[in-house]
Formats: structure tokens, sequence, C-alpha cells
DNA sequence: CCTTTCTTGACTATGAGAGTCGGGAATTGT
DNA sequence: ACAATTCCCGACTCTCATAGTCAAGAAAGG
């Protein structure tokens, strides 16, 4: 698998609180059942998310989820991160989760893992969550085909 | 996890099998020993990439395996693809192994999994045996420094 | 105080993946 | 023939990360 349903439960849940900023808080109910999330598993997530900092929660009546950073401030790459502590979505490429490489830094095929390491990351990087919600966009008005720049490399990463 | 054990297993065996071309069968419990691969596991896993095509095998004293394509012409991505029947690595990509996306055409995300799986499968698809062993090579003679350009994508591929 | 909603940690379940095992079928040598 | 070797095959077990649940508690508001 390329990537756990938790983490991309994580990243629906930030997602539909990217869509609702400005417009109060979001109850972990509602994320649930806007996209699809068992209702005490997104809890779970939510939290750890809060813990994070890119996340506020407020408790009791009315209370909720909000985004803390701007949508487009906001990449993929940083919530994964946030959600698999300091190690990466894939720590060590190749020898998989429980890593114990029998021929780690000699091994033929470490440039190659490390290359699709990068290639990975440097998606997760380079898409923000203004990209996604401009995907949904695109999908909303199927008018527009020029499907030529989708996601184009930005360069003000401003990390 | 990016890949499984297994298919890790078959890649060092498949390599291990190209770097001993010309030379003679290749028994399995010499391959299992040399790529450190439980010797039962490793009989599993050759006669499925025998059943492929790419490894020829014979019985009886003085019997093994052969890599069967030359290390040019067999890349990463036909010995994932054989290991895995007709669906890819990672087959829908975004939903992991159950594949059951709950939003799957319209889902925002889908443009950037799309976009991870092609760059994963561009990397797999250009890497052959053959630049493998020559990553062994570099590895060995350490005074070749010039890294930059590791794995060049090659034009050429008969297929 | 009563309802709502988040918080926390412990708990259970499931399934894919990893690896084993026993016995059988070729092949070769003596 | 017989024995040694080596691949072949299907069924089997085991383990562990992931997935998901639950119960009780703490803030917040009315």
């Amino acid at each position: 698998m390329l990537i756990t349903q938790k983490n991309q439960y994580a990243l629906r849940a930030v997602y539909e609180l990217a869509r609702h900023r400005g417009r109060g808080l979001l109850k972990s109910a509602d994320i649930a059942h806007a996209q699809a999330i068992p209702r005490r598993f997104v809890e779970v997530i939510l939290s750890q998310l809060t813990r994070s900092g890119y996340v506020t929660s407020k408790r009791g009546q009315g209370g909720g989820y909000a985004l803390v950073p701007p949508p487009d401030g906001l990449t993929v790459a940083d919530i994964l991160h946030s959600m698999n502590g300091s190690r990466r979505p894939f720590h060590c490429i190749a020898c998989v989760s429980r890593c114990r490489c029998d021929f780690d830094d000699g091994c033929a095929f470490s440039p190659m893992w490390a290359r699709i390491g990068q290639a990975i990351d440097d998606i997760y990087r380079e898409t923000t969550l203004l990209d996604l919600m401009e995907n949904e966009t695109d999908l909303a008005s199927p008018e527009a085909e020029s499907a030529g720049g989708q996601g184009a490399a930005r360069e003000d990463m401003s990390r």
C-alpha cells in the first residue's frame, strides 16, 4: 500500500476543514459524514491533528474543529508528517515497515528507492490544500479540458 | 509500505541471477544465501518467476535457475508486474489494498495519486537490471564521484 | 445541572503479508 | 535400479500493523 487508510482519512478530514474555512467550526460528526469516515475513528485522527497545531478545537455546544493555516500555505506533506511523527511516510523506503536492511548502504537498489522516495516527497510537498480544492472546482465544471498543467510545481514554498 | 518484502526478495533474486548470467545455473539455496532470503520462501518466489517466463529452471543434480532475458532488456517494472498479477504494484493508488474508494472518479485527491503512481511507475520502467548492476560497480570503486547522472531516463525501451 | 462536543487511553478485531512444511516429480550419477 | 539432488506445489500457521471501538472524563454553553 502506498498510504494507510488512516493517513488518507486525515487528508480528507483536513480537506473538509479547508473547504469550510472561514465559516465557523465543524463538528467531528459532520466531517465523518461528509468524508465517509467512521465517527469514532475521525475523533482519534482529529485530536492527533490538533496536537500538531494545524487544527484547533473547541469543546461544548457549538464546538468543533477549524483549520489554522490558509489552504495555500498547507501541504499534503505537512499533514502526513504530522500524522506519522518525525519519520517520513516511508522511512527506510527500501525496507518497508520493519526496517532492517541487510544490505543497507551498499545495496544496489538504494539509489532507485531514493529516487522514488524523492519523487513522492516532491509531489507531497508541492501539493497544497488549495490545489486540491481547485481540482474539485475543475471536476464540477467539466468544460475546462486543459489538464496539462495540473499541479505544476510551485517555487514559493514558504519553508 | 511502498513495496512488500516478497516483492523485494523477488527483485533481489532476479538481481542475483542477472549477476550470474552466462555462468550456468544457480541453485535456490545459493540465491537464498547470497541475498539473505529464507530458503523455503525463495523457492516460492522463484517458481512464481519461472511461471512468468523471465526465469528458467531445471531440476535434479546440477539443476537450478537462470535468467532468460539480457539484464538490459529487463526492467524492475517487468518483475513487479509478473509478481503481482495483472494489477499493478499499487492498483487503485488512492485506495490502498482493499480498494473501495467512496469518491472514486470525482475525488479531489485522485489527480495527485495519479501523479504519484505515474512517477513511481516511470522509475520502475526505466530501471533495468543492468542499471542496478552498474550501481554496484560504482559502489565497489569509490573514486567515481559524479553521482549527477544516476539512472538517467533511457529512450530505447524495447516495448 | 444538563446537553453537547471534544479528549484520552485502553481495548479488540481483522487481514494481508511472511514464512514453513511435507511430500511429490524431474534429472543426473553410479 | 537406486540414491542423491533439486525444483515444484498446495496447504498451512503465525505475526503484526492497521483499523476501528468503547467508556469515562473534561471543557463549554445555555
